[in-house]
DNA sequence: CTTGAATGCGTCTAGACAGCATGTC
DNA sequence: CTAGACGCATTCAAG
């Protein structure tokens, strides 16, 4: 089938696919075309990565924005988010407007509903249907990416039930779900009323592989002679790939793995490199550098200027996209990842090596082999479409049995079926809680009839699971004062606010009792365990040495702990506890101004981690203080107003950084936490102090920097900026010179003496 | 005495969504 | 109850 075939797109957009090269569509294309995709029928694609996915969900939603419609795209990451958007503005120049709308990167509903295309996260579409978002009733088609992933625990029930919602608020909405290739894609399609279209056709070859000593064997029954003398299996397969001018990603199954092995794979690479690709490394690394002042960020870029990368979660998000940026460019030639990189944005390399195929699962306490649904995602990411002639995937096998084994377990083996999760309690609560609130069901009876619609209940034969998990959940929720349950099912006002606020009720009730217990004034710490023992934050590993520190910590402030502290002896409940504590004194160094590096160390994370836990912990205080105020509303015995303050000012604290009296100059824009302790510590403790303060001294403060200094400024309201004639105070620039020195050692008074 | 390979032992373990109101160094 | 790579320390042999 050609492109000049296609009916139903927006005027010019075939001539512009035509214009892009497209001239034949792919074979699972003109299935998905024959199958009605254009004419609003709904699909199931289960088919390889970098077979022409998107281009499918592009004729569905652009046929359905040319007769009128609106579509919505929902992805598995907020990164994903920003790369579709890009993919789809293309067609702006046709009349398509794109919107997106994850957690932080926001455009507000009215403007959202404008747009015709909108691409999103699952969790974000939840929430907008919970907070009664009006264009989603204008929906006409839906496209779900990386639909397997209803298979996952935490985050596939709100998939599954989010679609479920989408189509009962428009039944004849048109369902794209696009799949990897799973063992069960006829069960989904059964599940979304869709024509399945099962391929595992790929536009370039893929050759899967496993080494063994010198001896590369091929699916394809050839084999490669190796030569690698004491070299390791990872770095003879990467150096051979670059005999080719390749470039290689590896995938491992710990970050500390990942940067060990990139490290090591710097030595194979840095032999490879032209004069110009040095250089250009060079400043790379110097931007890698720019981003963090952490030990983490240091080791990346000594990496990178040899042409070696690692890549996981760890990483500050800018890290992570100069990686994925400068590979794509081909000057770094490997990078060493955690799984991250394989469900991330497009990072495709010639060759995939997956060095660990199995992972330390701390619930069977020992090594689990991965899902060959997961392995083969990995794979996936081998070859380039017009650039490679061929992608390879190769695992690494340690004796001749594990050869065979691999065979059979990961080269020649199906995808695992996938499985809906939603009979969790967790996930239950959750969501049925969103669905009376949003008023999808009013009675027990309408409840359990909207989860018929759900993929769980097509999956399962066992009947009445469903029943009993829903009552345990319905019970809980009545205990906790978020339903109300007689012949119908009715939200509380608190109820509504949870699932407006996308909390786990559970997280609520903790927060709500922590809150009730606060007699006084609660402080930082106290807060910030508060919303760290929720399930909404998640745990940080307690090292050796950790249960002793932090239990001390336990016994010295015990007196600011909100709510009760389980006792010693409850061995699991304590544990949890001071995990929670570990997390609080992460926030509260945090909130204390000590750097970045320090807190990496102190905490053995990365500076994406603190980023990650400071960002959830506003967002739980945040929602504290909402609860603060619902409670307030409603409740006989209401809180002292002091309580809301208090978590207004730690919310704010940990938001920006900074020491309570920083909190006025840290809100201007371009003041963060540093410039802040340095205009502070130079005599302008507030706003209105910057906008009369001599400007030598402010020029001084911020060390000499002149155009920061005017936009800062500026952006403090002061009428006349400009700082023409004007020197640095050298007395505030020492000060300020010292002052980060200092700040280096020392993150607050209270922090000190505990670990040193 | 130096260097470096071999061996032993303790340590630690992937990932990441959401609210709200505006913007780090 | 279950594993295994890394990194540091110690040991041992060659030069």
């Amino acid at each position: 089938m050609k492109v000049a075939d296609l009916t139903g797109l927006p005027d010019g957009v075939p001539e512009h696919f035509q214009s892009q090269g497209i001239e034949e569509l792919y074979p699972p294309q003109a299935e998905a075309v024959e199958a009605g995709i254009t004419d609003g029928e709904s699909i199931v694609a289960s088919i390889p990565t970098a077979s022409g996915k998107t281009f499918i969900a592009e004729l569905a939603m652009l046929s359905s924005v040319a007769r009128g419609g609106k579509a919505l795209y929902i992805v598995p990451l907020r990164a994903l988010a920003s790369e579709k958007k890009e993919e789809f503005e293309e067609f702006e120049q046709y009349g398509v407007s794109i919107g997106v709308s994850t957690g932080n990167y926001d455009s507000d509903g009215d403007w959202l509903a404008t747009k015709d295309i909108i691409v999103a996260t699952s969790e974000k579409v939840d929430s907008l249907v919970r907070n009664g978002a009006k264009w989603v009733d204008d929906l006409s088609c839906v496209v779900a990416d990386e639909v397997h992933l209803v298979n996952d625990a935490h985050r596939g029930p709100t998939l599954e039930v989010t679609l479920a919602k989408l189509r009962r608020v428009n039944p004849n909405l048109q369902t794209v779900a696009l799949s990897a290739t799973v063992g069960n894609a006829d069960e989904m399609a059964d599940w979304l009323d869709a024509t399945l279209v099962d391929s595992s056709w790929r536009p370039i070859d893929l050759r899967k592989g496993v080494l063994y000593g010198q001896a590369l064997h091929f699916d394809d029954g050839t084999q490669q002679e190796l030569a690698r003398g004491k070299q390791k299996e990872t770095a003879a397969l990467v150096e051979d790939t670059l005999g080719d001018e390749g470039s290689s990603l590896v995938f491992v199954n710990s970050r500390r793995n990942a940067e060990a092995a990139a490290k090591r794979l710097a030595d194979v690479t840095k032999n490879h490199l032209t004069d110009e690709e040095r250089s250009k490394l060079r400043e790379v690394a110097d931007e890698i550098r720019d981003v963090s002042d952490t030990e983490t960020s240091d080791d990346l870029a000594n990496a990178v200027e040899k042409g070696s990368a690692f890549h996981h979660a760890g990483l500050a998000s800018e890290h992570r996209s100069i990686v994925e940026d400068v590979f794509r460019d081909r000057l770094v030639k490997v990078i060493s990842a955690t799984p991250t990189l394989a469900a991330g944005v497009n990072t495709p390399s010639r060759r995939v090596i997956v060095r660990d195929w199995r992972r330390y699962d701390g619930d069977v306490g020992g090594m689990q082999p991965l899902d060959v649904l997961e392995i083969h995602q990995m794979f996936g990411r081998a070859g380039r479409p017009g650039l490679d002639p061929y992608g390879e995937a190769v695992l690494i096998a340690k004796s001749h049995e594990e050869l065979q084994e691999l065979f059979d377990q990961y080269v020649w083996a199906d995808p695992e079926a996938v499985h809906s999760k939603l009979a969790a309690e967790p996930a239950l609560r959750t969501h049925i809680l969103a669905t009376v609130a949003s008023g999808f069901a009013g009675t027990e009876d309408e409840l359990l009839d909207f989860l018929e619609r759900t993929l769980y209940a097509t999956q399962t034969d066992e009947t009445g699971r469903l029943e009993t998990v829903t009552q345990r959940v319905l019970d809980y929720l009545e205990r906790n004062g978020f339903l109300e349950r007689d012949d119908r099912l009715r939200a509380t006002g608190l109820g509504h606010r949870v699932s407006q606020l996308y909390l786990d009720p559970m997280s609520a009730a903790e927060i709500i009792d922590g809150l009730r217990a606060a007699e006084d004034d609660p402080t930082a710490l106290g807060l910030y365990h508060l919303v760290s023992r929720t399930p909404d934050m998640y745990q940080l590993y307690l090292r050796s040495g950790d249960r002793e520190r932090y239990t001390e910590i336990a016994y010295e402030r015990e007196p600011e702990f909100l709510g009760h502290m389980p006792s010693e002896f409850e061995d699991h409940a304590f544990e949890d506890w001071l995990s929670a504590l570990k997390t609080a004194r992460l926030l509260e160094d945090w909130a204390s101004e000590l750097d970045e590096d320090r807190i990496t160390e102190r905490y053995a994370i990365g500076p994406g981690d603190i980023r990650g836990k400071v960002d959830t912990a506003e967002w739980l205080l945040n929602a504290a203080e909402r609860l603060a105020s619902e409670l307030q509303r409603s409740d006989e015995e209401s809180l002292p107003s002091a309580t809301t303050t208090a978590v207004r000012e730690a919310r704010k604290r940990v938001q920006y950084g900074v020491e309570e009296e920083l909190l006025d100059l840290a809100g201007v824009r371009n003041v963060g936490r540093k410039r802040a302790r340095r205009l502070y510590a130079a005599g302008i403790e507030s706003r209105a102090d910057l906008r009369e303060a001599d400007k030598s001294v402010v020029l001084g403060a911020l060390r000499g920097r002149r155009k920061t200094t005017e936009t800062i400024l500026e952006n403090v309201g002061r009428k006349d900026p400009s700082l023409d004639d004007v020197e640095a105070d050298a007395e505030a620039k020492a000060t300020a010179t010292k002052t980060a020195n200092e700040a280096a050692g020392n993150g607050g008074q209270q922090s000190l003496g505990d670990f040193e």
